[in-house]
This record gives C-alpha cells, structure tokens and sequence, in this order.
RNA sequence: GCCGGGAUGGUGGAACUGGUAGACGCGCCGGACUCAAAAUCCGGUAUCUGAGAGGAUGUGGGGGUUCAAGUCCCCCUCCCGGCACCA
C-alpha cells in the first residue's frame, strides 16, 4: 500500500473496474426493488459548472446509498440537446447548432465520467436526435386529433429591427437585446396544450405526493390557483356601437355594488372600438403594446389609463359605468376585463386615486361598524338622519358629505370630532382587502362574504347577467417557437385540408442539421425543400409548418425514455415503463419548481391517456412522474471588481485574488495576485460569468480528485440550501481524505492481518465486545452514536452532517489506543480489541463514506482486506448494546438559565432528581433559602427549577 | 408587483418533536516537529466583563405565547428563486 493519497491513480483504477464489470448497468431482471434515480439532465453548453457537479453528486450519493441498502439502482443521464445558447452559439463562432452541441455533448461526457458517476451510460439519450424526437411528434399528432392541442393567437415580443420574435430572456429594459429597439407585442397564432383541461388532476395529484417539498406543492398550487368566483356581465347598449355585454371575472362578487368603473386591457374590442375615433386614446393603446410580454415587467409598470368616454351598465343597479383602458389589465388573463373596486382592491385603488374615480366602501370590519354605529349616534344628536337609501346609492362618505351640509346650523365641536374620526378609521381601511360585512349594498347589506357571494350570484343568474364559475389562474401552454433548434411541429398547412397532422409513416419530421443562423427568423421558413410539401390528406401542395416546439416539451417525458431509451416501437416499451416508473428520486435545482416540474406532471398524465404505459389496470402508480423529488439550492461564490475610468465594472475572478486577514481572521481587504493593488470586494453571487466568479470544477478535479470535489460539496451545505463556494473549504476536505488514508496506512498491517483472520465480512466475526476496557467501551459507543445519527442523516438527506459523522469517527478512531503502550508494545491482551475495534470503526467509516467519496472508500475497503467489492458490503448497522449508558448527564437550570448539571444512574426517579437538583450549590444559592415554585423535569435531558 | 424561500460566531454550517445555542469543518492564535519553511500533529477560539471562579449578553429588527423560543404566533427589513419564449 501507498504511504500517499494520490487521487488521480485510485480514481483512474477504481473508475475502470467499475466500467469493466459495467457495474452499474441496471437491468429490470433483478430480483431486488428496484429503485429509479434520476438528476435533471443538462442542457449540453460547454462545459460542467459547480450546478451540475452538485446535482449529479448528489444523485449519485442516493443511487449509492441505496444499491448499499440493497436496491437494484437505475441512474441515467442525458442531454437536454436543443435550445437557445446553440443558435446564439452559432452566431457569435459560426458553428451549426448541431456540431455545437454535439461536441459539447462529447466534451462534457468525459467530465461527467472523471466524477465517478454510477451512471448507466448504456441508458443514454440525447433529445436533438430524429429517434428520440419522433415520439414527441408521434404524441403531438395523436393529442391533436384529440383536440388536447389547439390553435390560438398570443402576444410574443416582436424585434422591429431584427424582424424577429424574441424570448424574455432577450428584452432587456424592454428593448432587443441585439438591435436595442423598442420591442412591442404582437399577436401570432401558436399551437397550445390544452394543460387547463388537467388542473383539476394536476392539483389535486399534489396531495398525493408525500416525496415532495412542502414549498414546490404550495408554488404549484398558487400557480394553477384554482379559485371559485362569477362571471358578470356589464351590459352596453347601441351608443357603444352596438348592444352587447362586458364581461369579468371575479373572486369577490360579494363587492360588486363597490364597483366605480370597469377595465379593459388594450387588446380589447372595446378599447378598439373607443380608439377607432380618438386618436389621443389610439395612441394610448399603441404605448401599451410597447414593452415585453414578461408578467414581471408588465406587473412591475407605472399603471396607466385612460376614459374611453364608454359606459356599461352596473348588472345590478343598472347605474352606468366608465369603461377604461387600463395597462395592469392583461388580455391573456381572464376575460381581459375586470370590474373595479377600489375601496377593496390595492390595484384599483390606487388607480381609482391617479384618476380620481370614486371609491365606494361596502364591507366593512367589525371595527369599522362601530366607528359608524358611533357616528350615528353622534348625528342623530343633531338632528340628522341619515337615509339608508342615499347611503346604498352613494357610500359612506358621500352621504356623510350630504348630511353635514344639510346641517341648519354650524355643526357642534363634538361632531366635527365624530366625523374626523371616522374619517381616519375609513382612511386606515382604504383598501380593504378582507372579508367583512356588507354595507351601502341595499338588500345585501349585513350579509357575510358567503352569504352575499350566493345571493349575488343567485341574482346575476337570474338576470341572465352572471354566473357562479370557477377558474384556474393556470393557462394553456403555448408551444411554438419560432426558432431552427427545436422539434419540427409535425403539421402540414394544406390550402384545402386546413391543418393536418403528418401521418406515423411520415415521422420524424427531420429538422435539417446544416443550416445558416442569420439571427432575423427562422432558418427552416426560408428552406423550399423542408416546408414544400404534398397534403397527406388531398395529395395537393401545402406547406409545412416551419414553427418548432418549445424545449420543455423533450425534458417533459425524458424520465420516461431512459425505461427503454432504443425502444423503437413507442415513446416507451410499457413493461419497461411499468417496471422502471415512476421514478424513485428525482433531483434537480428549485429554479424547476414550478414550469418544468408541472409540465413533466402533465405529460405524464397524456401519456398515460394515450396509453404509452399500457393497461391502465396494469398500470398502477404511473398517475405521477416523480415520487420523491429533491430541489437543490446553487452555488454562489463571492465577487471582486475594479471600476474603469467610466466607472464601468471589471469583474475578476476569486482565482486571482489574494484576501487579507486580520488577527481574528476577519477579511479587511483584497488584492490582485498580479499586481499586488487592491480591488473591491462585492458580494456573494450566484456562479456566472458575467460577474467573472465561476470556479471551473475540472480545475478543482484535476488538483485535488474527484472525490474531494464531491466530498466539499456535500460537506459545505445541505442539498437544498444555497452552497458557499470555498477553496479552503475544499482544502479541509483533501486534508480529511488524507487523513483517511494514512489511518488507513499506519493500521494496514494490523488491520489487515486482523481482517484476513475473521474473515470477511467483518460482521461474522463476533468479538465479545462486552470484555473490553472502559476506555474503548467510550470510543466504541461513540462510533455508533456517530453511525447512528449517520443514518438519520442520510434518510433525511442531510449529507453535510453525514460527512461530520464520518469526521467524528475518524476522530475516535485515530485516539483508540491504550494509555501508554503503543501498537508494537502492546500485550495481546489489549493489543486484539484494540484492531478489532479500529477494523470495526474503519469499515464503518469506509462504507458510510463510499456513497460520497467511491474512489478512496474501494481503493481501502481493498487495501485493508475488508472485500474485493464495497459496493457488495453490507451496509453497517449501529449496535444497539455498545449505545447503552449507565449513567447520563443532566442539565440544572433554574429560571431557564442553565446552572449546573449532574451526573445520575440512568433510572433515578423524578422525586430523586427534584431532591438532587435543589440541593446543587447553584441551585441554593439562587434559591437563597426560598422555596421552588414549580420544577420541570424532561426526562434524559433536563431539571428547571421556577425560582 | 405577485407566489415561494432564506437570515445563527471572523466564516460554511449544526442543534431531529419547543428542552445544554455554536457539533463538524474553515480561518485565526499558541505549541510540537524542523537549521528553516511547507506538510503534519497537539491545544485554544461567540461577545462583553472579570486576575480567576464567575457574571451578563447573544440566533436579521420589533412585539407576543411558554417553566423554557434559533425552533411557535403577529408585524417589519434585507437577500435569493420563479413569474408562462433561458434552461
């Protein structure tokens, strides 16, 4: 055995044992559980960044974890091949997509290989080939016979310069990203997924999800926000144009007699129809169209508005109401119209105050009430009545208004007083956004939120003005890209036949791989001999559509490829997807939460529909994708800068800075390794390269091995919490894996003539640990106390506390050692337990580490004897007999404050531990003679006197 | 703006069900080894106060519940993720 850790010589040896035994190859012919492990696959776009390396150990630690617990593990991986960066890739090197983002793929294969990955390569897919994609198109064919995907127009951001659509991630500021203009939206017609007709299934398959975060259901369930309300609709007659009804969509019908006016988005027909002949609010539309689609951007804006100068009736009262055009109204939401409330809405009342529209208040709080009962009282003092009737027409305020202007006289000190008040009380309200009783609502007024919501719809539904409805905040996912690098959408546009899907024995629509990217449109429109085609129903000319899909559609279902990734005949083999689905462990960044993971969802409920995972009947459990699901936070490191002469920043990355200390080791400054001058320290950031702060993980392999890599990035935080990139940090962990090693070397020889003695494994040698010493009962307890919570640790996934475990082993272990003697002194009688014991401690700490670090936990479990194979070990167990203690510490604290403790037999009483506990000098001193008030005693843990 | 998270020593983090705050690392300080340095090993290290024993304070800020709060409740600040065409 080697005196030195040298990671590149073990990791090479351990990673081609496990590629010529193809160790993890997983086949469904095991007759152990199966267990399905899968990490996000990544878009392919260069190189590994820390994101990655943290997911894939992560994964890989679980598949370890539990092919060791016993379970025949499937761990795939693959590559999220089509996408933006490659076309933007293509124009900035002029390099196909295609040539891209294969060499890509090929580069970034070996780095994921070097981590040690148990990866069933044999699995591999790679979504930009014709093979994986048909079945994409093949599904997108049947959904469109079934009406599941539909054809509808939506606003994109649209590149006046660059003629072309833009993402959102290309609008900056609001304007094009290449050409600087000014993007505006436009209205396209796109294909959609009718994901809506799913949110039922979709919301409610959240409470059977056990496996998931509390904080990625409760984000889905906001986003498809189901909720219960009434459609209403605002009448108009011929002064309009031509009779006809607004309609909206509200959750709180109870307010609607506090409706002052109703809003309309700029796409309406109505803010048309008012446009057609008022240029200046012409011109008010056409602003809104200006600016990106992104909800951020448009909920963030100024709100704007204008009068259109139209009126629509109240459905109830009949009393006519402003319509305006309204920028915060959007058309893809809803109805593109809402009726407004202002005294119980944030967004309309502010607005209502910009535009100075009435606000009318009709729930009030209990509070509120009274201020108004007060009031009353106050007037009717004076003689002033007021009348119900002006109140429900009116409002509060306004009445009030009325009532003190019919006063005779001037009003009394008192009443000035009353008014004031409530004046404030409704100010402090304004908007409320609560429940509350009905007020100034004529026949509704004292009814509750229930109460008046029922009768209100009750109302409107005979009027044939309304109806209860319930609504989703969930749309329809829109799925076409205009863009080259995507899944051809499978239809033929036929002049006679109308849309028409490419038929099965005309899959796959091929994308073309050698194409010129110009940045303005898609490549495929300007290609004669890709959209030129016959109609598959008349045999006449027709056009191909040229349009592709966007690329959440392949990471919907790849989960589901990887079950039988060669399969030629389906998306999937069913047995292959009965055996393997749903997957077991998912993993993957909580930026995911919410798109990826709800389309994934979704798909997997079309598939099941279409019959892609068989019988239904046979089919049990595959209504989910993912049982368990992981998100993990990201990696940030900090950031330092120098300003230029224009003040701009130039990033510099950690790896050129040197950071001073002082004393205590607080960071007071940081220079340039180059030139010894200062430079700023900015914040901790995300990874990125913008801000020059990426730390490439192949350097940090090469100089240290993969296994210190994953060892720190296990170790510096928990999976799902934000990880603190640290070079010291992964420092300490190289010097925990040597010390390892050289435990592991300085015991070899003892060891391994041990473990060559007992036989392995291990546990079949039963040593009588009941006849040790006192001091090595100690240590051994401590090891597994320390396996124990290791355990508990790993089934909660808090690896950086597993690896503690691990530290705190190796600890006890390194101080195991007679007092005096050392090991060749020793006599027999101690020199045996005391292998035995370190043998026991190591190939504990081996096995717990294997999952983290594979490469050293093999090389060892070899080297000392254990086994051939530490994937094959049993996974060690904590022996409940060295955890047991005779005596236990308890702790005194008096008042809540700790005072003291004491050391008692492990059955002592609780009137014996009250009598132990009062007599503690700490205790008597505070207590100074007085007596206890009250004692607390929690069993094992602690005594608290109340003094 | 809306939805979801987070904040604990110089630093990353630990504290499982409300029960000894700071485990385990990193850094720093001291010591051993060395001609010296690196590496390694041993010890110390929340803050203030005290010679010391000890005392007081302390988990982003403010309030509350409790014998007991980092943990539960209410309000606030700042930071991060998502917002439907980045993946």
């Amino acid at each position: 055995m080697r005196p030195d850790y040298i990671p590149k010589d073990i990791e090479a040896a351990a990673q081609q044992r496990w590629e010529d035994q193809q160790a993890f190859r997983a086949s469904a012919d095991s007759p152990k559980p199966k267990y399905y492990c899968l990490s996000m696959f990544p878009y392919p776009s260069g190189k590994l960044h820390m994101g990655h390396v943290r997911n894939y150990t992560i994964g890989d630690v679980l598949s370890r974890y539990h092919r060791m617990k016993g379970q025949n593990v499937m761990q795939p991986m693959g590559w999220d091949a089509f996408g933006l960066p490659a076309e933007n890739a293509a124009l900035a090197n002029n390099v196909p997509p295609a040539a891209w983002t294969y060499s890509n793929i090929e580069h970034m294969k070996q780095q994921l290989k070097s981590l040690g990955l148990g990866i069933d390569w044999s699995r591999e897919i790679t979504t930009c080939k014709p093979e994986y994609y048909r079945w994409e198109q093949w599904l997108f064919t049947r959904l469109f016979e079934k009406g599941i995907i539909y054809k509808k127009t939506a606003a994109v951001n649209w590149d006046p310069v660059d003629c072309t659509v833009l993402a959102n991630e290309q609008v900056i500021d609001g304007c094009g990203w290449r050409s600087g203009a000014q993007v505006e939206k436009r209205e396209i017609p796109m294909y959609f997924f009718r994901i809506t007709a799913y949110a039922d299934e979709l919301l409610d398959g959240l409470d059977n999800l056990p496996g998931w975060p509390e904080q990625v259901k409760t984000m889905q369930r906001n986003w498809i926000g189901k909720s219960h309300g009434c459609e209403i609709e605002f009448p108009y007659d011929a002064a309009v144009g031509r009779e006809g009804a607004l309609k909206v969509y509200t959750t709180r019908p109870d307010t609607l007699m506090g409706a002052t006016y109703v809003a309309v988005a700029a796409e309406h027909t109505l803010a048309a129809q008012a446009a057609g002949n008022n240029p200046k609010l012409a011109a008010f539309v056409a602003e809104c169209m200006r600016g990106g689609t992104a909800e951020a951007d448009v909920a963030t804006m100024e709100k704007k508005g204008m009068d259109t100068g139209l009126f629509v009736n109240h459905p109830l009262t009949g009393e006519r109401l402003p319509v305006w055009v309204a920028n915060y109204v959007l058309m893809g939401y809803g109805e593109g119209a809402v009726m407004a409330v202002p005294a119980h809405d944030e967004r309309d009342f502010e607005f209502a105050e910009n535009h100075g529209l009435p606000v009318k208040h009709v729930v009030a709080s209990r509070e509120l009430l009274a201020g108004w009962e007060k009031l009353e009282t106050a007037l009717s003092g004076e003689g002033v009545a007021v009348s119900l009737e002006t109140m429900d027409r009116l409002g509060m305020l306004a009445c009030l208004t009325g009532a003190l202007e019919s006063l005779s006289g001037a009003p009394s000190e008192a009443l000035i007083k009353a008014v004031n008040d409530f004046a404030v009380q409704l100010q402090s309200e304004s908007p409320n956004t609560e429940y509350g009783t009905l007020t100034c609502s004529g026949k509704y007024n004292g009814m509750d939120f229930r109460q008046a919501f029922d009768a209100i719809a009750a109302d409107l539904q005979a009027k044939g003005l309304g109806r209860k409805r319930t609504q989703f905040r969930l749309r329809d996912w829109g799925i076409s890209r205009q863009r080259y690098w995507g899944c051809p959408i499978p239809v033929i546009h036929c002049p006679a036949c109308g849309d028409v899907p490419v038929p099965d024995e005309q899959l796959p629509v091929v994308l073309p791989e050698n194409v010129t990217i110009t940045g303005a449109g898609s490549p495929l429109a300007k290609m004669p001999e890709f959209y030129q085609c016959a109609c598959p129903k008349c045999g006449g000319e027709a056009r191909r559509e040229t349009d592709t899909m966007d690329t959440f559609v392949e990471s919907s279902w790849y989960y589901a490829r990887y079950a039988s990734p060669d399969c030629a005949t389906g998306m999937v083999d069913k047995n292959a997807a009965q055996h393997w689905l749903p997957v077991d462990q998912y993993i993957g960044g909580i930026e995911h939460a919410i798109l990826h993971l709800l389309y994934a969802r979704f798909f997997h409920k079309l598939m099941r529909d279409e019959g892609v995972f068989g019988d239904l009947r046979a089919a049990q459990n595959l209504d989910e994708p993912f049982s368990n699901l992981l998100t993990q936070g990201m990696v940030v490191a900090p950031t330092f800068y120098r300003e230029d002469a224009s003040g701009k920043k130039q990033w510099i990355n950690p790896a050129d800075i040197n950071v001073a200390t002082d004393a205590r080791g607080r960071p007071f400054g940081a220079t340039l390794k180059a030139d010894g001058q200062p430079v700023i320290i900015g914040g901790t950031e995300k990874m990125s390269k913008s801000k020059n702060n990426g730390v490439d993980p192949q350097a940090i392999i090469d100089k240290y091995g993969a296994d210190t890599a994953r060892l720190f990035i296990m170790f510096a935080s928990p999976p799902d919490q934000q990880l603190e990139w640290s070079d010291s940090g992964v420092e300490g962990a190289y010097r925990f894996l040597k010390r390892v090693w050289s435990f592991a070397y300085e015991n070899n020889t003892s060891i391994g003539e041990h473990n060559g003695n007992i036989k392995h494994p291990p546990e079949k040698f039963v040593f009588d640990w009941k006849n040790i010493s006192d001091n090595f009962k100690v240590a051994r307890r401590e090891i597994h106390e320390h396996l124990k919570q290791a355990h508990f640790d790993f089934d909660r996934h808090q690896f950086n506390t597993v690896i503690a475990a691990c530290m705190k082993i190796l600890n006890t272990i390194y101080r195991i050692h007679e007092p005096g003697l050392k090991d060749g002194e020793c006599t027999p009688v101690w020199f045996i337990p005391q292998v035995a014991l370190k043998s026991e401690g190591l190939s504990i700490l081996l096995r717990l580490l294997s999952p983290i670090t594979p490469h050293i936990a093999q090389t060892l479990w070899r080297e000392l004897g254990y086994g051939d194979d530490i994937l094959a070990a049993p996974w060690p167990e904590a022996d409940e007999a060295a955890l047991e203690q005779d005596e236990i510490e308890l702790v005194i604290q008096v008042n809540g404050k700790l005072r003291g403790s004491l050391r008692v037999g492990k059955d002592t009483g609780k009137a014996a531990l009250e009598q132990l506990a009062l007599a503690h000098p700490a205790v008597q001193k505070l207590l100074a003679g007085g007596a206890a008030k009250k004692i607390v005693v929690v069993p094992g843990r602690l005594i608290n006197i109340v003094a």
